[in-house]
DNA sequence: AATATGAACGCAAACGCTTGCGCAACAAGG
DNA sequence: CCTTGTTGCGCAAGCGTTTGCGTTCATATT
């Protein structure tokens, strides 16, 4: 079929070895040979099996990634950029959608990747079961969302520092009322919805409000969640005037829904997201900006150093800066008269 | 390290060659072993190297998937959808995000997918060269994007019906000033655009109404292509009172300029889009939905047959349905007074 | 009872590379 | 001129499977 290491060998007429040590560079061979190596490969069009090499040598030269859903905007982000660096650097990606429990389950107990891959970039927090599996593929680990496992580096943002600024935003405009939408269906060891939550209970104490738990609403981290919520939300007996949602897809849920109840951002309530996703700013969206596709590409970065120095203790944990982005959907409550 | 296949057959006191058999479900094992291996491979954690069995088979059980920007809505959604067909089957994916012309160009001159794939779905149109490059494989080939090739079964919509659909409906309102925001910039041999620009064309000839090139602008099928598209439009000298954007996100970059300009819509200008994105409905945006997930899964489900099926030959092109949906960003024409 | 027929299993040869080791050949050092 | 290195290359043993073929043995066929 396609040209193999001994076909190239023979056209040259130097043994196979040569040709593996000339075609990537190891040391052990002349110029003058090794030219005459590329030009006959380039010639057959040849291009080493993958299967053969890693069989030999143990190196796959492929990244496992999973992820929850690829179709999500922050997912595809962080992938896009992640496979970038990968890429870039000689490596392939294998890809694993692990969105349904079902998949999710076959895919830690079958492990296809054992032996597949030189690392794992995980979008999704593993529990403990599944985070034992990852660690006995023995091949550095990395993860970009919330919640520190043992044996990964994470690369992420400092989520209490993110809300205190959004909450802290809402209330500087005013508000005494403020609702949120998080997403705590979540599977667990998620710990991003939690943080979150602390960090906004912990800003309306500081200022002195009173918590109320008919202000917060569950909107799973989807647009129609985040309708959902916001509906939910302005059935109360006293609405929120202003609301901090988690996500940009359940903000822009909550926008959706006002619309339906012809109520509107920010006159009627104020609203602000988390994560000024890529149509945030088509909204109007006043949104918390985290670097969404420098997280994938870091956490590559660092997984591809891991591989280069064996030897060196990894990075546990690093922190990528976060900024609150003021757009139009927020502004002063409006019952105390116009501005 | 981990179990290879003799410490299975050791342990269980028969040969490779059994074990390898029972575990595939080959025949010529008896019940009574083909137990006793599953048990003691299931003891073991064993799960066969991708690598040696792919080397000894010539089987590799993975897809190759080719994706100019895994972080757009709709590759996202078509990858996502296609996993999910590829993984049920035992499939692994071998991602490829091929967006800059650099990795484009590398990624098919190394072809690292060679004896790595059973097949290939491209989620972009290869040039004839490219095309040329993938046939070489040997491996069924599909794409989810207009534009048929030599050699790949394509699964996608009818252009001509969609924008025929979304620009009658501007013409039935009234409008007799109707731009359009396209993405012809694109690579060659994509022939969505074209295709979508005839039709175009011929609603507004079969309407009677003449064509002004001014009323035309590159969106680059991007949010901010679509807004500067849009200026450029607002800024001719008798602006359009309706456009038709190739895709909701550059409808949604047109909606962004509008209200930079302080103009609204349907207002000033009516807009429709071509997608249906996740988001159009929370902007509200008319647009032609065209079922993308359902494209990528069909794709997937093909190529699998395909493979199952090795004589057969193979649909060289199926077309998903159409439909244009109706929300708030088109109505009448201002000019003639309300309503 | 002798033979044909399968079923169940083992042998060993691939599959296409990588890599430790050995062996020339040649340059430099005494 | 004989060592001691060094450089350039080939040999051959893996890497962990799959699979064609051969062997054994129990069962069915005449």
């Amino acid at each position: 079929m396609t040209a193999s290491i001994n076909d190239v060998a023979q056209a040259v007429g130097v043994s196979a070895s040569t040709v593996s040590r000339a075609l990537r560079g190891r040391p052990g061979v002349s110029d003058e040979v090794r030219d005459r190596i590329a030009a006959v490969a380039a010639q057959l069009g040849y291009t080493a099996s993958r299967s053969a090499s890693s069989l030999a040598s143990g190196r796959t030269y492929t990244i496992g990634v999973l992820v929850p859903y690829v179709g999500r905007w922050f997912f595809g982000t962080v992938l896009d950029a992640a496979e970038k660096v990968f890429s870039t650097a000689g490596y392939d990606v294998l890809l694993y959608n692990l969105g349904s429990p079902e998949t999710r389950k076959r895919f830690f107990t079958k492990l296809p990747v054992r032996k597949r891959v030189d690392a794992v970039l995980s979008l999704l927090i593993p529990d403990d079961d599944e985070s034992a599996a990852l660690r006995s593929l023995g091949v550095p680990l990395a993860t970009t969302v919330g919640g520190t496992r043992p044996g990964f580096t994470v690369v992420g943002i400092d989520d209490r520092a993110g809300t205190e600024s959004a909450v802290r935003h809402l209330v500087n405009l005013g508000h005494r009322r403020i609702g949120m939408i998080s997403g705590a269906s979540g599977p667990l060891h998620w710990t991003t919805p939690i943080e979150r939550r602390n960090a906004y209970l912990d800003v309306l104490a500081e200022a002195g409000i009173e918590h109320d738990a008919a202000l917060e609403a569950d909107g799973d981290y989807t647009v129609e969640g985040g309708e959902r919520a916001m509906t939910e939300l302005l059935a109360a007996s006293r609405p929120p005037t202003a609301v901090f949602a988690q996500s940009d897809e359940m903000a822009m849920g909550a926008l959706r829904a006002l619309r339906r109840h012809r109520l509107k951002a920010p006159d009627d309530v104020s609203v602000v997201g988390f994560d000024d996703h890529e149509l945030a700013d088509v909204v109007g969206l006043t949104t918390v900006a985290q670097p969404v596709a420098e997280q994938g590409a870091e956490a590559a970065r660092l997984l591809l150093r891991q591989l280069d120095e064996p030897g060196a203790e990894p990075p546990r944990h690093v922190q990528m800066p976060i900024r609150l982005v003021l757009r139009e959907t927020t502004a002063p409550p409006r019952p105390r008269g116009p501005q």
